[in-house]
DNA sequence: TCAAAAGTGTTCACCGTACACCCATGG
DNA sequence: CCATGGGTGTACGGTGAACACTTTTGA
């Protein structure tokens, strides 16, 4: 016989994901109005409920999968929130992921009730999502510090300008043009291209990739990436 | 009417305690026989269900106390694991906690089927608790050199030989005697005693204690801890 | 008097930061 | 020809790391 623990409380799982982009010059957060009671009508993170066969990553791809239709994401699990009346339905504990997405390469979302508002300009949101978004920020700017995350929120070409934007922006702090392109070269995990983006200036700027595979060979051999 | 989530699955959420100890030469950690299946008799982690009417951290310090008597100790929630197969017996998904705890000042733990493991020489586990374990450490590490919670883990006077033990055990790796006792004093948290430790040497040693008073007015004005 | 741990400063290399001017181009 | 953003290098101070000898005292 399985034996099993009877007596203890089951209780509903929910995932909710913090989904970051970026557009130009400002760290981005999407929202969606609620479709279903309690609180429906407000502005809310994109959430569902964690089943049965399924682990929370699955559940938390799953989620972000439906409302966006965005696949293969980077995404790290931040934190669980238990406070008992967190949700006033009922008695429910969320996990919060976090994911980054580049914006323009989105698949549009004319499709879904999901609108991206600034960071520094968020409406009024629903439980504690506020929390969450707070705490992801935070994680946000640890992880960039220590991993090269930040290539998820931009093109796969860019130009530095955008970013030391990017960087700016989630660091919530100007930084210093030449010292910044001087630390990104000293890495040298950047593929620097012939091609210049002629959108921003008279002069163009020249657009760089990320070299993944030279990155990850770095790695291998003892490579720590700080930022 | 109060709506609710009717379809959605209802899960068991378990809360397990990585509870953190240190003697006078090694990292420790406090496992349990486990006494009920599955695993029963198998060393485990301290661990238990969260109830409807507590949230997480109100659960983890119950269990901590139900299992040690211990009381008003350093916790951090540190991880949600949920692989769909991680407890044979029935589905549950387990919130982490990491505890810091003084062994010495420590009601005596006679009365529970508990023992300290250096973390060194840990025996086989159960489940996914070796995988908590390490992301614990890691943590740990992490944490002592952003915040001054080492000194959770020694008696409320210590030598400076201690802590730097302690350092050295957390951190795995060996310190320098004159630069760490140099970091330590820059940072001007501690009191230095008039009294000293005559157990470790002929000459004695100088014990120190942790001036909060002291870090909370430096906090307060903008000082950052950093080791 | 000797063994064992405690206590104490200085030097050097490297990294982070501050800082200002010329370039290329489209209008 | 000029306005706009792009691109580039150096100097300085501070921090982290390496390093060795003297002191105390119980046995």
């Amino acid at each position: 016989m399985i034996p099993s623990y009877n007596n203890e409380d089951k209780i509903l799982v929910a995932v909710d994901c913090i989904i970051f982009g970026f557009d130009k010059e400002d760290l981005k957060i999407l929202l969606i109005k609620r479709n279903f009671e309690p609180k429906k009508g407000h502005w809310s993170l994109m959430g569902g409920f964690l089943k049965k066969n399924e682990n929370l990553n699955v559940a938390a791809n799953r989620i972000l999968f439906q409302l966006t239709g965005l696949d293969d994401i980077y995404m790290e699990q931040l934190f669980a929130f238990s406070e008992v009346n967190r949700d006033p339905a009922e008695r429910t504990i969320s996990v919060a992921y976090y994911a980054l997405i580049n914006i323009k390469e989105d698949h549009s979302l004319d499709n879904f009730p999901a609108k991206w508002f600034s960071v520094n300009e968020l409406p009024e949101i629903i439980f504690d999502h506020p929390e969450m978004i707070q705490r992801a920020i935070k994680r946000l700017r640890y992880r960039v510090s220590k991993q090269p995350i930040g290539f998820e929120l931009l093109p796969t070409k860019f130009t530095m300008r955008q970013l030391q934007k990017l960087y700016e922006s989630i660091l919530g702090q100007k930084l210093d043009k030449r010292n910044f392109i001087n630390k990104i070269n000293s890495l040298d995990i950047l593929i620097k291209l012939k091609e210049k983006d002629m959108s921003s200036s008279r002069k163009g700027s020249f657009l760089y990739m990320f070299d993944e595979q030279k990155y990850k060979s770095k790695l291998e051999n003892g490579f720590i990436f700080k930022l």
